[in-house]
DNA sequence: TGAGCGTCAATTAGC
DNA sequence: TTGACGCTCA
């Protein structure tokens, strides 16, 4: 083996070797920002099998993210070889997929139990409000989830809600919803993200005896990002770990940023009060910022109060100033950006060395419009994407049915898909009846004449489907590959053909992806192997359908090196070369929630928690900057299709101003902000807008702007901004039609939808207009548009 | 049954 | 402004 563990002093930092050989004890590692946290922890398993003699399937680390696992899993193979696949090395939600699949039954949970996405959860809710007689327009079925996975976060069952009744209806009804909601699930021998926690902690208890089997089991637990976890994480791992002896955990409270979504930094900050004993080692030497980047991040987080104390340096001194601009407007944010980001691609910088920030979604659109516009490859990094296509997901509804076909989300869903004359009534009747005889939505379809009400039509269309289900059952049951299965039921559902049938472009974009999703079954036959566990009786296709469910989007397949965009939440744990980060202003970052939750409502009793968690988003956006971070902010910007002015962010306000340099001379600074704004590095005043002329062309205006003036409370703007205010390209801002009678035929017109196409004929208010792929239709003119 | 249109709301997003 | 969703008419 490579890796020799006498090395190891060599190998890390002081800290870092006490956190990777600390045995006999519960260990809190507070691991700063690129501090080399995945290597301890690696190094850490590493020295356990190979110095004593732990075997590795007797450890356990748990992660939030597949990305994270998989890295882990990589790092520990390098290290250990073969033998590292031993170790469950795995997600919370997969881990406790993987204990429910084994010893689920005793809860009532089948093995081929499927995995409810967010939008099987949303139709199933629905489903039961409708049962329960509660209209969704007055109380709203995500609400009701939420506070469903709110209480699962916590632990709480119905029985615990309904005894704090609130005031509100939304409070009445969801003790209710939620008993008659989990027991959809079970009818379905289904299971939301949420359950596999919460039910793993009720199975535990329910049964001590596994419970004891697994601990007995693992005699080494090691937890990532542990300042993520919420209760019931933290209450399964109590549960694992028993007296902490050999539990490690290891986490950053200046990086605890989804509090919104049940994650509790005080399980963090209480452990060692849990554990008492618990050896608490910080590592604070940082491996991958310059000292300027790590200052601005300092001043930035110091200002919370109740974080361990702790400060990150490193030995490589000085480092580039930070950079600072103000745009005149999003726009000429985005692109400036665009242009600083040629810039560096041209002086040779790695695109994907290369990552640009923003707060909300929302703000992504303008970026993207420069960086097409100014042709740099980039890419939008978000969670998943094709499995959440419609196709996609409809597909492997059928896969999930073939495994179990009890479940009534996926029944539902496919149905009339593609269209085969199941509608609304008729799939009415058959919830009825499968509701009324207690079974299935596809049991209930195979009895199709007994449905009350059906037409014989009817009858035939539904037991159609249900002997499709049937088909495909039998099939996966005969130990079908998942390519197989996939294939029958592309071919046979007749989505295939409806696809070919239609014939669109998009059409045949939906079924490149459903083949898509056969190939990836296909290749997962291939480098399938049945585990050695004698417990995990798993099929391909069943391991299949979990890897779809817990996995999410696996094809990383972009297409050469791009730029990278994305929200600061999905920065963490990344790092690039440069950094650029965009809108730092009042009410964008720190976002207005935040904001408005710290002042409180009329009682002024507020919660800074939010403000303190966007800070701490702050200093995670600041620390993915190895050389170069440059922030940047609009003096207005367009939101909701509406102009705002915002002061520049609190969190520049905080950044000592000598940390820019000093060949940039500053403005007075805003009184109210107390912000250092540099307004010259970066001359707005010569400012390029482009107003762009029917011919395609640009006319370059510049004009005057004078940004030392404070624009409120009605600032003054300059003159020529106004017709052409935050137009993205020209065509998409066109002059809306006041009056039908602005066009005659042949004016060439915009559809949201259709797209560019030309004016036929006028009726009243309506025009004919033909587009080039969908032909001619009939629209009122107030939805086009002049081109 | 679905295209077309009105209405309403509006962080962040992992598994 | 964009988007998601639900109603309604052909």
């Amino acid at each position: 083996m490579a890796f020799d563990p006498s090395q190891l002093p060599s190998l890390l930092n002081p800290e870092q070797l006490r956190a990777a050989t600390h045995t006999g004890g519960p260990l809190l590692v507070l691991a700063g920002a690129g501090s080399g946290k995945t290597r301890v922890i690696t190094y850490r398993i590493a020295n356990l099998v190979l110095a004593h003699g732990v075997e590795p399937w007797r450890i356990l680390a748990v992660t939030f993210t597949n990305k994270a696992a998989g890295e882990m899993r990589e790092r520990l193979e390098r290290l250990l070889g073969p033998s590292a696949g031993e170790a469950w090395i795995s997600t919370f939600h997969a881990t406790g997929a993987r204990i429910l699949r084994r010893d689920g039954e005793i809860i009532g949970l089948p093995r081929s139990f499927v995995i409810y996405d967010e939008a099987d959860q949303l139709a199933e809710m629905k489903r039961v409000m409708k049962a329960a007689g509660v209209d969704p327009k007055l109380v709203d079925p995500r609400k009701v989830l939420h506070r469903i996975d709110d209480a699962k976060n916590h632990g709480r069952t119905p029985d615990d809600l309904a005894k704090r009744p609130g005031w509100d209806e939304l409070s009445r009804v969801t003790p209710d919803l939620y008993r008659r909601y989990q027991k959809a699930l079970a009818g379905a021998g289904a299971a939301d993200f949420g359950d596999l926690l919460s039910r793993l902690v009720e199975l535990f208890e329910k049964a001590p005896d596994v419970l004891q089997k697994y601990r007995a089991r693992f005699q080494h637990v090691l937890v990532d990002e542990f300042q993520d976890t919420n209760q019931v994480q933290y209450r399964l791992l109590k549960m694992l770990a028993g007296d902490g002896r050999g539990l490690c955990v290891v986490g950053d409270d200046d990086q605890a940023i989804y509090r919104w979504r049940g994650a509790d930094v005080s399980n963090l900050l209480t452990f060692p009060d849990d554990f008492p004993g618990a050896e608490v080692v910080k590592l604070e030497r940082n491996y991958r910022s310059s000292q300027v980047i790590l200052d601005a991040a300092h001043a930035v987080i110091r200002q919370n109060r109740n974080r361990m104390d702790k400060r990150l340096w490193t030995d490589s001194s000085g480092g580039a100033p930070l950079e600072l601009f103000v745009a005149r407007d999003e726009r000429s944010e985005a692109e400036r950006v665009a242009d600083m980001v040629r810039a560096s691609l041209q002086r040779g910088v790695d695109p994907l060395e290369i990552a640009v920030f923003y707060r909300t979604n929302a703000q992504s659109r303008v970026l993207e419009e420069a960086f097409r516009f100014g042709r740099i490859p980039y890419v939008i990094v978000r969670g998943r994407s094709f499995y959440e296509r419609a196709e996609v997901k409809d597909l492997a509804a059928y896969l999930r049915l073939a495994l179990n076909p009890l479940s009534n989300a996926d029944a539902l869903r496919v149905i009339n898909k593609p269209a085969r004359g199941i509608g609304d009534t008729t799939v009415g009747r058959v919830e009825a009846a499968a509701a009324a005889w207690g079974v299935s939505i596809v049991d209930a379809c195979r009895q199709g004449p007994q449905v009350p009400g059906l037409a014989a039509a009817a009858q035939r269309k539904v037991q159609a489907f249900a002997q499709l289900v049937d088909r495909l059952a039998r099939l996966a049951g005969s130990e079908a590959s998942a390519g197989e299965v996939a294939e029958a039921a592309l071919r046979e559902s007749g989505m295939e053909e409806a696809f070919l049938a239609d014939g669109t472009d998009e059409s045949m974009d939906r079924l490149d992806n459903v083949r898509e999703l056969v190939g990836a079954a296909r290749e997962w036959d291939e480098s399938w192997e049945p585990s050695p566990d004698p417990e995990e009786a798993a099929t391909p296709l069943a391991a299949f359908l979990e890897q779809i469910a817990l996995l999410g989007d696996a094809d990383e397949k972009t297409a050469g090196p791009k730029v990278a965009l994305m929200t600061l939440h999905a920065s963490k744990g990344l790092e690039f070369e440069e950094v650029f980060l965009t809108g730092m202003e009042e009410t964008v970052f720190p976002h207005v929630r935040s904001i408005r939750e710290a002042e409180g409502g009329d009682d002024g009793v507020g919660d800074p928690e939010g403000l303190a968690e966007e800070r701490r988003l702050c200093y995670v956006g600041f620390t993915r900057a190895k050389r170069r971070l440059v922030l940047s902010l609009a003096n207005c910007r367009a939101l909701f299709g509406e102009l705002k002015f915002n002061e520049p962010s609190r969190f520049l306000g905080d950044v000592p101003r000598e940390l820019f340099g000093a060949a940039t001379s500053l403005p007075a600074p805003r009184a109210s902000a107390g912000v250092h704004v540099i307004y010259d590095q970066y001359p707005e005043a010569e400012a390029d807008i482009d107003l762009g002329d029917e011919d395609g062309f640009e006319d370059r205006y510049t004009i005057d702007y004078s940004f030392d003036q404070r624009p409120a409370p009605q600032p003054a703007r300059p003159a020529v901004r106004a017709p052409a205010r935050a137009g993205p390209p020209r065509s998409a801002q066109a002059t809306r039609l006041a009056a039908n009678g602005d066009f005659v035929a042949g004016t060439p017109v915009r559809h949201a939808m259709y797209g560019v196409g030309m004016v036929e004929e006028i009726e009243g208010d309506r025009a004919s207009v033909r587009f080039p792929k969908v032909g001619v239709k009939r629209i009122l003119t107030r939805f086009l548009e002049a081109v």
